[in-house]
DNA sequence: ATAAATTGACCGACTCGTCGGTCGGCAAAA
DNA sequence: TTTTGCCGACCGACGAGTCGGTCAATTTAT
């Protein structure tokens, strides 16, 4: 290894412990309440410092969203990886999903700072990684979806637009649980979602009636690519 | 009417006018962007002034935020009173929570930044609003949940549950289209998502081999209040 | 081999604009 | 004359980002 490699190794360590301090101070004291000199100090280094590896605070800030949702990414995408019949790596797929909120429930906080900040930023790259995670992770669903229709255990349903569709419940829910103050179990809420989208609510008799309705809906999907 | 009355009267118009005014320059800048001057300017009014109606920034917030679910409960509330039948209620309630969520697109990220502030404030006031507000629309929710039942639409299911998992549900799809940048019809996705629901996306084949494991899950359901 | 020179990572005191909140005074109403 | 509501100049804390200086490691010169 040359001297400039192992160099640019010691560099990328260093940044890395910088993003580690800077999720653990963003974590517990939100983005504006979080001073630069904080994580400084927690990662034992000169505010300075910080600066020769981040320019502002927006960067250091996407730094750790970004490494966040690397790692979810790479968490599903590895979990959906080892099965093969499509029940079981949903099956999978959910429990790793749960699993990653339930480790990461003390940032939801700051989950929610990163979408609004996203949503009012002039900088575009914000909403583009929150995308291209979205993106990644309906393509994780569509895959399945598909898969369970080829084997008969989903009925014809547009596989893209329900696979973004249970992105937004699955956000959904753990909003609602963090909200609550996670009085119930998360894993619990999730079962019971499952049973409700297997199996439906109505009656025999009742879905009968519906059926036409429904059947349209459920082919016809709702999703558009944002611009 | 007495003088104090007239004077107090006034004096609600005042703050209700000053709210107007935090309402827009919140959800134009956010909470920590938003300048009480900014706020007291668009009022047309001065800045010792706004400070003679709320004591500080955070009572501001509250109060906007209070006003948005004050209105949104009573729009729910109403839009059920609206209807006997429970299917039609049921529409009736889903039509006015996209009514609400499309007007109030532009302060999504305000609504988000308010969630964490909820989170992370020593204020309890800012987390008991928003269990407020849940409570109020799950027990809408769950008494429909309950007629339909008794109607033979609905099969047996933890009203209560089914009701809350449709809040997060609700929140989970709005959010992802404000994040997906608004680039479908939000109507569109709320029906795609009662079809799925409602029908459920199994084969009858299928929901016959996992009708046990199923039943009981919406038979339990998984919500408990939160302490 | 040793000294001198160079580099660049690191640092934290400092700057400077910002903004929540205060307060003394003013003007209109009572 | 007193009270009430209103105002905006002022204050002081605050924190992002800067910058000149330090020092240890590396390179070059002797």
């Amino acid at each position: 290894m040359t001297k400039q490699q192992e160099a640019s190794k010691r560099r990328d360590a260093k940044r890395e412990a910088i993003i580690k301090a800077a999720i653990h101070i963003f974590g517990q004291k939100g983005f504006h309440a979080a001073k630069i000199q904080d994580i400084a100090d927690f990662a034992s280094i000169g505010k300075g410092t910080v600066y020769e590896y981040f320019s502002t605070k927006d960067e250091l800030f996407l730094a750790v969203y970004d490494k966040w949702m690397d790692d979810f990414e790479a968490q599903m995408t590895a979990s959906a990886a080892e099965h093969n019949n499509p029940v079981s790596k949903a099956d999978a797929l959910i429990d790793t999903a749960i699993d990653f909120y339930e480790t990461h429930a003390q940032y939801a906080a700051i989950l929610l700072e990163f979408w609004a900040h996203a949503l009012r930023s002039d900088d575009k790259h914000f909403l583009e990684r929150i995308r291209k995670m979205k993106q990644t992770l309906a393509d994780l669903g569509a895959d399945v979806t598909r898969q369970l229709k080829k084997v008969r255990a989903f009925t014809e349903v547009d596989a893209v637009s329900f696979s973004r569709l249970e992105l937004g419940i699955s956000d959904g829910i753990f909003l609602q649980w963090i909200l609550d103050g996670k009085a119930y179990s998360l894993r619990d809420a999730y079962k019971f979602r499952q049973s409700v989208i297997g199996s439906g609510l109505m009656t025999t008799a009742f879905r009968k009636v519906m059926s036409l309705k429904t059947k349209k809906h459920l082919k016809e999907g709702f999703w558009k690519s944002p611009e």
